[in-house]
DNA sequence: AACCCTTTCAACCGCAAGTAA
DNA sequence: GTTACTTGCGGTTGAAAGGGT
């Protein structure tokens, strides 16, 4: 037996949402919260809506403190240092974003920061050191990790590698699994570092230069413990 | 002015996790 | 423990806007 559908596609209002509709569903929120269950909100409110869509509309645009566009440079480099910390988990970006919503961030990564980022055109000393002595070569020497990195987990060096499916560092060749110490403290496999599934998550080569916002990521429990 | 291509971003989709019965 | 349902998430889509020729 498949899945039940949210709701009933046939006679939901789909496409953007007009200003009456937002009026609605801003004003029923504001007045009664969401009453804990989306998915009966829209005939709470006679909104011919699905709830998800209700949901994503309050969440990415309606509610209070919400900020569109406008990128700081500082919020640049929190992305692009999270993104290569701990790849495309873009609620956990948005957490240290206030006001930033995950959709916005993840659209903001896809459409310009992520060639901006690739395109080495940060204005960060430390991005722009580590992506110069590591740019996206296949040799990458072991003190410029070192220096950057405490260790380094397999969704970081396939984002640096940009989808190489192997690389060798100082000469080394790492193939599919064989496994190599990269910091004196843990070893990766090759083929874990190819396919970003190596557990232990790092130190991200650029937290120092935001005052340690992020020195550690606990994969299994969905947080990032300041330090 | 007209057309085409690219970029942007709001919204949708499907899946996994969480939760209540 | 199982089932049904809801929520949250990341990936993807497609319409609109912008830019170039």
């Amino acid at each position: 037996m498949g899945r039940a559908p949210c709701c009933d596609k046939a006679n939901v209002k789909r496409g953007p949402w007009s200003p009456e509709e937002d009026a609605k569903l801003k004003a029923y929120i504001q007045q009664h919260g969401t009453g804990g269950n989306w998915i009966s909100l829209p005939q709470k409110i006679g909104l011919k809506r699905c709830g998800k869509s209700c949901r994503l509309r309050w969440l990415n645009y309606l509610r209070p403190n919400i900020k569109h566009g406008g990128f700081s440079a500082e919020e640049d480099e929190i992305i692009c240092s999270l993104y290569v910390s701990i790849g495309s988990r873009w609620s956990v970006i948005a957490a240290q974003l206030p006001g930033r919503t995950d959709n916005d961030i993840k659209n903001y990564w896809n459409t310009r920061l992520k060639k901006k980022l690739l395109g080495n055109k940060l204005q960060s000393p430390t991005v722009n050191n580590f992506f110069n002595q590591n740019p996206y070569s296949p040799e990458i020497p072991m003190d410029a990790l070192n220096s950057h990195c405490s260790n380094l987990d397999g969704a970081n060096m396939q984002h640096i590698l940009e989808g190489q499916s192997s690389f060798s560092l100082q000469n080394q060749e790492i193939g599919y699994g064989n496994p190599k110490r990269l910091d004196g403290m843990e070893f990766l496999h090759g083929d874990d570092i190819v396919n970003g599934t190596s557990s232990d998550l790092v130190c991200p080569p650029f937290a120092s230069e935001y005052g340690g916002i992020l020195q550690h990521y606990a994969p299994d429990q969905d947080h990032i413990s300041m330090l």
